[in-house]
DNA sequence: CCCGAGGATTGGAACGTTCCACTTGGCGGT
DNA sequence: ACCGCCAAGTGGAACGTTCCAATCCTCGGG
């Protein structure tokens, strides 16, 4: 077995110096054609590959993006993100950058491993997701002047820093206009208590697509055993219902169990995050696009020349999602 | 803004010499008790960390574990290899490795993108998913002399590697035995065509478990709807059924909205892979216990000192999974 | 024919760590 | 008193790349 070739060997091979080698590889524009090719086809000739830890040793960036992975909610959720990882990755390798995954238990934990990561070199740049009003984490990077982005609004005036996120009252109005449309006026609204600014922000969509801006609002907690037992009273009680627009896929499929029990197997429910379950039950769900949220966040977190910028200019990307009939 | 704090500056600091401060780092054992700790304060005075790439240069190891990204699916499973991840990260995290993702479109793609990883020296180690018979990627891996181990066999006499699955079979064998107890004799099946390793493996299972080795086998691609179609049918020719489990929840969601329809809700259903969505609708499913074989393919990747091991003796893990009842 | 400008190329130095061969100091045995 | 041994610690060299300042070459203008 052969010792890896390094750029010495292939500058021999080429007879041009080392320095050549670098500049054909990293700033072909610098370099003239006939060199450039004759370089190329010593590094094909060799299958020499850089190696990533002299160069960064070198430049101090490592092209690498850290995302933390939450630990598994054992909810009917987390499809989305893991999409929205998949899409990430897939992404930034087409830009040059890889994606390192890390954990931590709660903030603070994530925090020190995060630091861990940024301080060694391993990283030069994160992407936080579930991100909250006075959240730690914001408040630590944009003091470190760490490039970063969220997947999710801050929801408070402390915006001063990137984001993406999915417009989901966009979603719900979309939702609504077509139950409305399809069903009839009384298109009710199944939502988690109010406080959240994911909850609250799908329910204003909701509410603002209604022609009246009022109609009847049902609480549940996110679980699909609560919501089966809120719309099921609701049902009993005889209310008349045309459409359910929900928060999100649990509550919807609470909802359609408790429709079915009830005899209104038809009654229009629209769920949200279209995860896989509503999409085995034939509920209908509003699509998140997760792919088009990694696509803003490698926007808002690299330069146009590829590497991370620093967060000076807060900017912001509200994806619209899509509505799934079925 | 201070640069960051170098070997030297700790020395420097503690008195002794750079190798000395490394030693403490990476061999405490063989610096003296009170130079260690008088080190070891210094370090933390300064918030010393060590600089991954300069580490990684001269040791020719990046402690980093390269893991593929299957594109989304949009199937209903997924969930497994999420919580998979999740734990692989975790865990390699304990033992002072990180998980670098990478994606392709292909197996061909996959080995580019992997060889590039592993030339760059920016992973010395890899995981990799859904192996079958004759899988490229394994003998490439195993020519490179790459350390790497597989979540799944390799179906075939070809296994020449480490490889962590879950055994299936004893997983149907537990719901099958659950089912006969609890239901009746009738135990049906509801499966995959055969020719997959893994749905042939959940097959046997639940045949070895019933008392006479022959029971009523349904056959459905992985849909909803056609599993539901099947079950439909079944139902209505007036088969007798007492209890029926199935190699997906996918399947069993079909089947289970079969019943429903036909007016036995009561009929008692097993899935397989515990998913998010069996658990909505009070499905019974076995669970795969992703955390357990993430723990056994870090022991069979990393040997004791916790670097990455040369595949020489190729070593395998069978996973129970549980059984998880609604 | 010489000069200056700028494109193309070069080689020494540096990034921060660990490897390796070496020195120092203390201790037990002869 | 000397030797050998081992634990503890040292400092030069090397890992493979890019930065930077300097040199070489080419060409057009005076």
């Amino acid at each position: 077995m052969e010792r890896a070739p390094r750029l010495q060997d292939v500058a021999a091979a080429a007879g041009v110096s080392r320095q050549t080698v670098s500049n054909v590889i990293n700033s072909p524009g610098l370099v003239r054609e006939d060199t450039r090719e004759r370089v190329s086809r010593a590094i094909a000739d060799l299958g020499y590959r850089p190696h990533a830890a002299a160069r960064s040793l070198r430049t101090r960036r490592s092209s690498t993006i850290a995302m933390h992975l939450d630990p598994y909610a054992g909810g009917i959720s987390g499809v989305v993100l893991d999409r929205f990882v998949h899409a990430l990755t897939d992404l930034a390798g087409e830009r040059g950058m890889r994606v390192l995954l890390y954990t931590g238990r709660d903030h603070d934990e994530e925090i020190a491993r995060l630091a861990e990561l940024l301080d060694g070199g391993e990283a030069d740049a994160t992407v936080i997701t579930g991100t909250f009003h006075g959240d730690p984490r914001t408040r630590w990077l944009a003091a470190r002047r760490t490039p970063f982005v969220a997947f999710g609004r801050p929801w408070g005036e402390d915006d001063h820093h990137s984001w993406v996120d999915v417009d989901g009252a966009a979603g719900t109005r979309k939702a609504t206009a077509w139950a409305l449309d399809a069903a009839g006026p009384r298109v009710a609204f199944l939502g988690w208590p109010a406080g959240s600014g994911t909850g609250d922000d799908r329910e204003l969509g909701w509410r603002s697509a209604l022609p009246s801006q009022a109609g009847l609002r049902l609480v549940s907690e996110e679980s699909v055993g609560d919501a089966r037992a809120v719309v099921a009273d609701v049902l009993a009680s005889g209310a008349a219902i045309d459409a359910l627009v929900c928060a999100s896929d649990s509550l919807a499929i609470g909802a359609h169990l408790a429709a079915v029990a009830a005899g209104r197997a038809d009654l229009p429910i629209v769920g949200f995050d279209n995860t896989p379950a509503a999409e085995a039950i034939g509920l209908s769900s509003v699509e998140q696009l997760p792919e088009q949220v990694a696509s803003a966040a490698l926007d808002l977190l690299l330069d146009p020349s590829g590497s991370a910028t620093a967060p000076d200019g807060a900017r912001h990307v509200l994806v619209e999602p899509q509505l799934v009939l079925r």
